[in-house]
DNA sequence: AGAAAACAAGAGCACTGCTCACATTTCTGT
DNA sequence: ACAGAAATGTGAGCAGTGCTCTTGTTTTCT
């Protein structure tokens, strides 16, 4: 009689999770996102109807899957950013950019359910939102820190739309964005999105036959990112 | 008797094949990327198994309707270019943009088709290179006329990694990219990842409840990347 | 007018997600 | 320890899919 409310019968479930959400994502590797769960059932030895005890629909599979992918995604590049001594900005940034292409490199079906073409019907669930965020969180704190350090700018003498000022005091109010600045967290948003854009043109092929050094590529492409940033 | 090949019946043909591509177009905008043939069909009045003799197989009629998109997008990004003064480079530069970004918005569906994540077994026919590099050809006319014009500057002083430098050249080397200094190809192709990258951002629905204002911010992130661009 | 090509229709195959009634196993309260 | 409850596994079945094949019809070409 264990600590937990069921025993061994809890354990056998938690596993066979783990199990399907395995299979599942060797499957999404080779087929793609349009996954079978009747040849994962198969894959596993049990008939297709059994599966729907553990995941209620494809879609919920797809979403756990989903929110694996994005915790793994986001303790990668934590970890990644933490190894880096913490005075050195542009090290922590690039660190972290450089996890981020990495992960996304060792696990690209998983990188295209997060970041590709949304799926038509499927609207991310909020459980999604707080992994989803890991990454901007980690960034954020290289941002704030670079102020504190004044090694960052504030970027006062950009002239910003008014909305979209608007819009950023709007982000810098929720909990994890105190302290950055309008124009430096526009940049950083920026920069965000060009890093996933090279992500994505590496990893959907849209470089195939130009880029040959995908890795030359990047370490440029990031270094002029990097001064961008002002780090 | 028309000077055609054929009369009625070529003409007839013709027809049904826009009218497969525009009604499986819509179903594409509403359901999504997981298309289905017998649904274009019924709305069609036809039976299924007659699509087949305007199309191979369902990929084969993505692949017409990416084809057409990719001329669609092309072809607004050039008049949108060509409708501005030639020496004005940062103004023909944000048209190109923002034809790119304006076109996308109007089809998402076709946009998550073209540069979202790639359909796993379906690999892009040769057919579709061409079109899909048009706004590449018009932007790289851009910064060769900036170069040639002193607008632009070569990027000289620019480190750039011995393999990056090597694929670059080989690019330069293709037809319409002559001219063009490998740094300052370095930055177009990276500021054109950037500006895929806000598209896709703004599409995929990354920025939902952080960004209202998609045209202030658009203006803005543009705004910084033509500075980053040299314009 | 007759031959040839193109087209349409419908049945059928193997597959999919998902539901449901039913059988079996495991846990839990007394 | 035992009965009832809850969780788990089974297989049939439904509606849908892409695609093929056979059959019949229509249009075009010679």
């Amino acid at each position: 009689m264990p600590d937990r409310p069921t025993g061994a019968r809890a354990r056998a479930r938690a596993q066979t999770i783990q199990d399907i959400k395995r299979v599942a994502r060797l499957h999404l590797a080779s087929d793609g996102a349009d996954l079978s769960l009747r040849s994962v059932a198969r894959e596993l030895g049990m008939v297709s109807s059994a599966v729907y005890r553990y995941f209620e629909s494809r879609d919920s599979l797809l979403t756990a899957i989903i929110i694996d992918a994005y915790d793994e995604l986001g303790e990668a590049t934590e970890q990644a950013e933490a190894a880096v001594r913490r005075s050195d900005l542009r090290g922590r940034w690039q660190a972290t950019a450089h996890a981020i292409r990495d992960w996304s490199r060792a696990h690209p079906a998983e990188y295209g359910l997060l970041y590709g073409t949304p799926v038509p019907g499927y609207s991310a669930p909020h459980d999604t939102i707080g992994p989803a965020s890991r990454p901007v969180v980690v960034m954020t704190a290289i941002l704030r820190d670079g102020l504190e350090r004044r090694i960052l700018v504030p970027g006062q003498h950009e002239r910003l739309p008014a909305p979209t000022r608007s819009d950023l005091e709007g982000i810098i109010a929720l909990p994890g964005f105190e302290g950055v600045t309008p124009a430096l967290l526009a940049r950083g948003m920026g920069v965000w999105a060009a890093l996933f854009g090279l992500v994505s043109f590496e990893l959907f092929g849209r470089l195939t036959n130009a880029v040959h050094d995908y890795d030359a590529w990047f370490d440029y492409q990031l270094r002029l990112l990097t001064r961008d940033l002002g780090l």
